[in-house]
DNA sequence: GCTTTTTTGATGTACGCACCTCAAATTTAC
DNA sequence: GTAAATTTGAGGTGCGTACATCAAAAAAGC
């Protein structure tokens, strides 16, 4: 039989209470008395009991998702994780949420996570840009005990620790990868396309992009980044001006992860010439667009199991344990039109 | 305030043990009085609570994979997630343990699924071939109460709900999409290297393949497979022999999730003739094919993934909950040297 | 056919699971 | 001797389970 807080407290000599107040690194407890107690736990193997522990704690876990308020499809896509996980995961008590803050303003975003007190959130996981405001708000968070994690943008610094997304880098050389190859050596240019280069995601995907196909393809050129700015009409005009002006287009990445407008743009082009399309993120956009082929690939992150992925390590950090990191690593995925 | 079993009681004008017997399914309760507590449920909104539950029951859940006895790379990963989710899921009084079988006798294997008892397993994931006997053995393990769920390769029939695994023809299909763009419309022959083509998996994977070849890249030619029987001497030699009989050959397509000897193997070729090689499975040697360019694409399936949910599924069954299914559906993965 | 006994079926009671919590008691420090 | 620092005890947390209870149905006795 497994030893129980019980059996722990008569190895120890000391009361369930004392016991209680160890495991939880809770103060009020002498150095000697906390030495003792630990001696004891390793001595008979004790290993707490942690669907009793959330029982008794009466409240369970309530975790949170700090998203921006608005944002493209892959974010409905999280969205919808969240609450799905919200809804698997109530009858273990554990209530999951997302935040919707204002992403545009770091002096709002930093209001909203300052308003986060640790009765209403035990954890959050925090997909928000790395500004030096926010970062000082997460400190904060922190000391008020709530624990955080960054979410698939990361923060810099040591906030990174327990980090729950893919290296942008690498995906990015994953596209470049496979427009290299899909473009089969011919000579040509990559058009790039991205709602903004300001986002940290954008501009890594692109140095990763750059940095294998100017090793690895050298016939290929990557012309400068197209900024959409989020504009159906804007994206249009600087698609034409580029694919007037680069006749030997032979691919497009599309590098954010709002694919609509861009897509719809290169639509009238794909026609009359040969061009492989790369995009991120799968979405009912891109889904669609691989199945009929108006795109090549797709490179993503399957959104069930980052957001799984965070639940698992807030709980764990609560619960002061240690999560297996290789468990938690999330995936770079590639979509083609055969395995979505 | 979550509605407890002791509101529900009171809602529905019975006793605690009453409601307990209408929640866990059990006998002795008049109709009119299931009734009348499921309609308690519905009105007042009850959820039970699976901690308190499992904790209460004393015994939580243990929960078994059986597996071939002896196997490839790929089903030492798997053997190592499932050691890994043991050790995170004993705190939630969750066992998890492999039961390795011999897969080559299936009245050995019938045997050892016959000699599994309820006391020692909630439930079990069967990675097993689809024989009459294995059929007839699962069915049995149903009547002694153990959940069962197929895991990696499917069984036929009823058998499959909540089968944990990729589909083998898109990844079959996934590979020939990859193998036909790689190559790049140069005309050309492709070896196919599989252990045996006995097993389902590699059937499924070739016919998969073989369609989008054929359909899609009429370029290419795909050969007749060629079966190793896991003897590295007799690989050398089959490759040989085609190798020599085929100057045109273009590609290389290694079915099984055995890697080592085929890759070694074609090994000698590589340099003089431009090869591209796709293989299955994420193993250590895959990986390092994949890192150093001997190949040039793996196909596979996330062994962590594929563990967790199969232990998640089985839970499910276990406390008569349903599983969203969108939530455990197994990608089939791209591997190349840049998203390792 | 009617009463008594036994069986069956349906429901309730009380305690335990392994841990948390908080007021009260004890020890220690000054 | 008092205040602060530690420690303890008792009473939850929501649910499962063994056992008790009690009514209704079946069987047995006369």
């Amino acid at each position: 039989m497994r030893p129980t807080t019980k059996d722990l407290a008569k190895a120890a000599g000391v009361s369930l209470a004392t016991v209680d107040r160890v495991l939880n690194r809770r103060t009020g407890v002498r150095k000697k008395t906390v030495d003792a107690v630990n001696e004891a736990i390793t001595r008979i193997g004790f290993e707490r009991n942690q669907l009793a522990a959330t029982l008794a704690r009466k409240r369970g876990y309530r975790f949170g998702f700090v998203l921006p308020k608005e944002g493209d499809e892959f974010l409905n896509e999280i969205l919808g994780r969240v609450r799905e996980i919200n809804e698997a995961s109530r009858s273990e008590m554990i209530e999951v949420k997302a935040i919707r803050v204002n992403e545009q303003d770091p002096h709002r975003t930093e209001r909203s996570l300052a308003r986060l007190r640790q009765k209403d959130f035990d954890g959050v996981a925090i997909m928000a840009p790395a500004t030096p405001q926010i970062r000082d708000a997460i400190r904060r968070m922190r000391e008020r005990g709530i624990q955080t994690i960054p979410f698939i943008s990361n923060q810099d610094g040591e906030e990174t620790e327990g980090f729950v997304g893919i290296d942008n880098r690498s995906a990015g050389a994953t596209a470049g990868r496979l427009m290299g190859r899909f473009t089969c050596g011919q000579p040509g240019s990559i058009a790039v396309i991205t709602d903004t280069m300001q986002s940290r995601d954008s501009l890594e995907r692109r140095l990763g992009f750059d940095s294998i196909i100017n090793r690895t393809f050298p016939n290929l050129v990557v012309l400068p980044s197209l900024e959409t700015y989020g504009d159906p009409d804007r994206t249009r005009k600087i698609v034409k001006t580029v694919f007037d002006a680069h006749p030997e287009l032979v691919g497009v990445y599309v590098v954010g992860s709002e694919a609509r407008a861009p897509l719809e743009a290169i639509e009238s082009f794909r026609y009359s010439r040969n061009l492989i399309a790369i995009a991120h993120e799968r979405t009912p956009t891109t889904v669609a667009a691989l199945t009929d082929g108006r795109i090549d690939a797709v490179v993503t992150q399957d959104p069930g199991h980052i957001v799984r992925s965070a639940v698992r390590i807030l709980r764990a950090k609560c619960e002061n344990r240690t999560t297996l990191a290789s468990q938690e690593k999330i995936r770079i995925e590639i979509l083609l039109a055969e395995n979505l």
